[in-house]
DNA sequence: ATAGTGCACTGGTCCGACCAGTAGGCTGCA
DNA sequence: TGCAGCCTACTGGTCGGACCAGTGCACTAT
């Protein structure tokens, strides 16, 4: 009695149709960034659908960060370099929604902070030396003055590491989480007691860092960029979750 | 002539607005998975707009994996329970926009599964053992089987592992990593010669991984993962990439 | 040649309509 | 009284047309 196997089919809506299609010429590059999509009263034309039905598929594409449509412009959507925006939105979101907490967040950034040092260590060219020899230097140089000079230069020196280290995901998570965690523990730190030692200790912890990438040795610049950020946290972190933290300093 | 400071604005749209209201009850917990949002045509008396604004703003919402609608259901869009999908996406259109090498993915599946390693070894239960445990005799029992159902065992183990990490991020990056890797590379590895032979390596490498988080020797756990993912892989990777894996392996 | 104006066109929003689904109440039969 | 089946009110998906406020470009007048 079993005749063809038949498989549960999905009702898929028109919006999603044109989605997929404008996604995949994305991804596959027969758009690039920079080019502009037709007008939308273009796209109903090839498309088949109403003017409705484009605009709720355009929306969707500007959710993921593809596109870009600007009222009055006569060229039509303009198709978007990618930015890690989205994956920033994603994590973020998850980080509130599942309630991720500050530990496990600083946790992630001493995974990360310390594979890019490992990396870098190996990987580094004399340029990436320079950049991470200056961005040191205006940490210093900003030491004296306020805290967001500092935390961006020092945001410049992560940066270069991760540059350094040649693995884009671990670049862009890095980069993505940092900023998570500065948004979270910001102020906190900023009107921190003692905050012109926390920055001379980061500062040396940084110059050390530096120094071990320079040296090529990538176990220790990974050890030294876990400690700095767990010195840099720590103290923001609830007491409860520190030995997990503390995990990861062997 | 300096008068007041003005500042640039910034002509939000109106649906933008209401994915941001919605978006905030989410993230704030007044909505939850489950809860339903009102009809559409409600939302259009509650916000004072058209349905098309609406709709447009629930397309944002349901791309971003928060609300999912369905025909004809008289509740309304329903809030959906985080899921890494949107996360995953983000990942993969970054793998092919960047067009990401499946060397950089192993390399970061090699960091993210030694940090799970190394944590389950400080922190795992008697519970996550005994799942552990599980999973590596489903990997043995299914060695002679299908291709298929090796590997989903192995993604239970890594899960177990990962799990037993009690780092989300950790976990979920891994997750959503190992499935774009495994997407990528699949049908390369089912079709590998010698399967029998790299099938009893694998397994004799994740006994090894049980055996140190068991004993709680985060760093060798460490190793014996990052090992682990690299003899997996790295026969797929172009030789040009394989130094910077190694540089992974102390 | 250039400054200024107007036009054609864009995206954002609104409205009203129709369709195909679904759930739940209602009816009628057993 | 119990249940099967129909009916209806409502849902989301799609359509078409309309208006408005911007934008860029070509054209005009200087």
């Amino acid at each position: 009695m079993s005749g063809p196997r038949f498989e549960p089919v999905r009702t898929v809506r028109a919006y999603e149709r044109i989605v997929e299609q404008i996604e995949e010429a994305i991804e596959s590059g027969a758009l690039c960034p920079g080019q502009r999509l037709p007008s939308e009263r273009d796209l109903m034309g090839q498309f088949s659908v109403s003017r409705s039905t484009v605009r709720e598929a355009l929306r969707v594409l500007q959710a993921r960060g593809l596109v870009r449509s600007r009222p009055g412009d006569p060229h039509g959507a303009e198709v978007q370099p990618f930015t890690p925006a989205e994956l920033r939105k994603s994590m973020t979101m998850l980080a509130r929604v599942d309630g991720l907490s500050l530990g496990e967040l600083v946790q992630f950034r001493m995974v990360l902070d310390a594979s890019a040092g490992l990396l870098a260590a190996r990987l580094r060219t004399d340029e990436h030396l320079a950049e991470m020899e200056a961005a040191v230097a205006a940490m210093r140089a900003a030491a004296e003055a306020g805290h967001d000079e500092f935390s961006a230069a020092e945001v410049a020196f992560h940066d270069a590491v991760a540059r350094a280290g040649r693995n884009k995901l671990v670049q862009i998570c890095a980069e993505v989480v940092r900023s998570i965690v500065c948004d979270l523990a910001a102020d906190e730190i900023a009107a921190a007691p003692g905050r012109a030692a926390l920055t001379r200790r980061s500062i040396r912890r940084h110059e050390e860092v530096l120094a071990a990438v320079r040296a090529g040795d990538g176990p220790l610049a990974a050890r030294l960029s876990r400690q700095s950020v767990y010195d840099h946290y720590a103290g923001h972190v609830p007491a409860g979750e520190r030995p997990a933290l503390r995990a990861l300093l062997e």
